[in-house]
DNA sequence: GATGGTTAGATAGTGACACTCTCCAAGGAA
DNA sequence: TTCCTTGGAGAGTGTCACTATCTAACCATC
């Protein structure tokens, strides 16, 4: 199909596809002339997948593409992969080793890693993961506003989080190729992250219902 | 304290300050003379919130105003003052109703609510919600995207958002005052929004290699 | 009582981001 | 032949969260 006919089947406008494909987050589509090219529906999958990390994961453009680069890069096993692509994803710095409230948050998140049991390979260790550092970095605010987060409070939600993870797994593994299952580890974890927070919102508001409101 | 010292005691710089003030972020100090102004505690600790929200939380400046105003009406009893609150957060517009997406959608939604038994009263309609119609727009771009997102997968997560929430809800009620409790469930609720999706996602990895790496 | 350094407040500018517009030459259709 | 469309490239747009500059007033010091 030409770019026009993908931009109504997908919804995206023209003009955003071919920034899109400016951008490296499509691959290009058969040139049939020199001014024309051809797009199957590997395209039209891959661009609603774009669009859903970008307006619904709200994932920068530029993670996105590194994303997507992950999911294609063969020379990586089926785990690997999956954290490669993850990786990908924004994440919080470094944080100070002086802050002494960043210190606590790591004793705070590291007792609760341990006590759950998680381990840490040689290839793999804690220190080098985005989702750990984006974890210091909010434990560490949250114990600068006052607010408690040590592990006794953490723990909780580190087992509500492990269950999600066996859910959320259970979903890879009905797809039955690699490539499937990455990607849907990709679009799981991502697209679902609005969804486990909306449910939580919900959630909340019957909770505060419940135990403040006299009926 | 003058701005000064405000900005050294927080660590956001003069000029940001001075934005927020603009921004209606922060009250203005205590006018000491036509070019000084005085800042409390008060100050400094909304200082801190307003960053939290704004890094941690990525609230929109503008949004986290609409939250700071909805902490001191105190024309709200407790239950709704939360709810405004937490609404004033960024949330997905009203979906089409003639996509059949959003449509299955909903229905994958409200089957998922009525089988937890949650309840809307006559003031509270779920539609008004918008971390119903977030969560909406989120199932919605799953669905056309080929993901599996009925009542049946849903369901795991909403049972894990509603233990959170029972979390969420024993950290508030430590607080005494129904000013400190209001505060801490804006807090946590967006604060604790990191550290949640950071814990899935290093449960993840967990699980991940739980299952697919061989030891 | 001049002077140098702060201060609050206003205005304009910056950089990042995600598009979006405009233009161009090459194809294809009438 | 004429007109419209296409893919591609660069520049422009709107938004957002700051940030730099300026100005007049103020305070402390010499």
């Amino acid at each position: 199909m030409r770019l026009a006919e993908l931009s109504e089947r997908s919804g995206v406008a023209a003009a955003t596809i071919k920034y899109y494909l400016r951008e490296g987050l499509l691959p290009p589509g058969d040139r049939v002339t020199a001014t024309q090219a051809d797009y199957g529906t590997a395209h039209l999958q891959r661009l609603k997948l774009v669009r859903a990390l970008i307006q619904v994961g709200r994932v920068p453009v530029a993670a996105a593409k590194d994303v997507l680069a992950a999911l294609e890069d063969d020379s990586l096993d089926h785990h690997a992969r999956l954290g490669v692509a993850v990786e990908a994803l924004p994440n919080a710095p470094e944080p100070d080793p002086d802050d002494p409230y960043a210190q606590a948050a790591r004793a705070s998140v590291d007792a609760v890693i341990d006590g759950l049991g998680w381990q840490y390979g040689g290839s793999d260790p804690r220190g080098s993961s985005g989702a750990y550092l984006t974890l210091l970095a909010a434990v560490t605010a949250l114990a600068r506003l006052g607010y408690p987060c040590g592990a006794e409070e953490l723990a909780p939600y580190a087992r509500a989080a492990a269950q999600t993870a066996v859910t959320d797994l259970d979903l890879v593994e009905r797809y039955e190729s690699p490539a499937e299952q990455v990607e849907a580890a990709v679009a799981l974890t991502v697209l679902y992250e609005p969804v486990l927070l909306s449910l939580r919102r919900l959630a909340q508001a019957q909770e505060s219902a419940r135990r403040f409101v006299r009926p």
